[in-house]
DNA sequence: GCCACGCCTCGTC
DNA sequence: TTACGGACGAGGCGTGGC
């Protein structure tokens, strides 16, 4: 058996194009006047005035060590110093609609497009540059000016044969970046790299991966694939392998719709009780099911999903024998796991612990729709 | 024994 | 010292049908 994949034969060329700070930098391009302030944009929960985590944050908040993830009161303190600095809630309307005037930029330099995230995207430019690297760098060069001229957005980007190494390119040289590195150099440019650099590679898998002796690309690619596969499990194992020798296959493809539809909430205070909870949850379920009518999409799955006070996690799912978009049963199932979810235990010490911070709503197994009711729906709704 | 499916947790962005 | 959102996908495990 072979774990491992062949590079591909045919040179591509492909590029990464990612915003550099993206929503903090549409922050500074809607109000200049923030420029050369520290931006720390935030998912404000509600519950206090100050509860909730940093989104992003421009490079002047980043040099406090304020990064995303981190709570709010934690940047807070970071910035303290810092009078002038500025802490804005997320706008991803606006954000949304920066970002397709700068893609519909790039996606005309393309021969294929892929779009990733807001922020994020790739394009192939195989063709349009007869595969020549020295061709994509000004290529590239003219994106970035493009985009820059016709929105003010800058952004880094990566040029690699496939879109791994380009992504990793993309990351290089931040903000502002461009960084090209031709099928020859993938070896030698990667070997010295932390594995965290992979596309994926979270704290989690890097700690383990350092425990395991492998910090670099170069170590990792010296490791045997089966001993990865062991560790990580098939998929994974040989996903990390093949990364450290810079081999991914994948083509740039238009991507296609989300696989499930989701919300969730911060509860105004911690729920010990499915009642207490039954309002909240009718909310979700309406934002849900409108946004899969939206989409046109009817779902089969229907998830709860709890988070304690701890922050433990708790899901609790159920399938439906067919289809629905109907708003009345998604909300009676959801409502009769929450029950359960929340009665599962007699145990008082495990009830005890039972204090919900947040809740939400997940559809999946989704179906295209396209305007057809179910069966289920016409039973549902009469 | 194999496979598909349902369910749940983990991990990342 | 601590503080803590929201969205999504991958994959492992158990179960039941064949």
């Amino acid at each position: 058996m072979s774990l491992i994949s062949r590079r591909s034969d045919r040179t591509r060329v492909i590029v990464c194009i990612d915003f550099d700070y993206f929503y903090a930098q549409c922050e500074e391009i809607r109000n200049p006047s923030l420029r050369g302030r520290p931006i720390v944009v935030c998912v404000f929960s509600g519950r206090t005035g100050d509860s909730g985590v940093v989104s992003t944050s421009n490079y002047i908040a980043r040099n406090y060590g304020v990064k995303s993830g981190i709570p709010i009161k934690v940047a807070r303190s970071k910035l303290a110093d810092r009078g002038d600095a500025i802490f804005l809630p997320m706008d991803i309307k606006f954000y949304a609609a920066k970002s397709e005037e700068a893609m519909s930029v790039i996606r005309g330099f393309g021969d294929k497009y892929e779009y990733v995230g807001l922020d994020e995207c790739f394009i192939d430019v195989t063709d349009s540059t007869n595969a020549d690297f020295e061709q994509a760098k000004q290529l590239s060069m003219t994106i970035k000016s493009s985009v820059f001229q016709k929105t003010g957005l800058t952004c880094s980007l990566g040029v690699a044969p496939n879109k791994l190494v380009a992504k990793i390119a993309s990351d290089f040289q931040k903000p502002d970046g461009l960084t090209v590195v031709p099928r020859q150099e993938v070896e030698n440019f990667l070997s010295r790299l932390r594995v965290d650099k992979i596309p994926g590679v979270g704290p989690k898998t890097t700690k383990k991966l350092f425990a395991m002796g492998m910090e670099t690309f170069g170590q990792l690619s010296c490791c045997d694939p089966f001993r990865l596969v062991e560790e990580f499990g098939r998929t994974s194992g040989i996903c990390l392998y093949n990364a450290s020798k810079g081999i991914d296959n994948e083509l740039v493809t238009e991507s296609g719709q989300t696989q499930q539809i989701g919300k969730i909430i911060t509860l105004k205070k911690d729920a010990s009780r499915s009642t207490e909870m039954y309002d909240d949850l009718q909310r979700l379920c309406r934002l849900v099911v409108d946004l899969a009518t939206e989409r046109q999409v009817a779902f089969k799955t229907i998830g709860v999903l709890l988070i304690l006070h701890d922050l433990e996690n708790i899901t609790r799912s159920k399938t439906l024998k067919v289809h629905c978009t109907n708003y009345n049963e998604l909300y009676s199932v959801a409502k009769s796991i929450l029950d359960e979810a929340m009665d599962w235990s007699t145990d008082d010490a495990v009830s005890a612990k039972l204090r919900v911070r947040r809740l939400g709503v997940k559809l999946t197994d989704l179906k295209n729709n396209s305007g057809q009711n179910t069966i289920s729906d016409f039973i549902g709704s009469t």
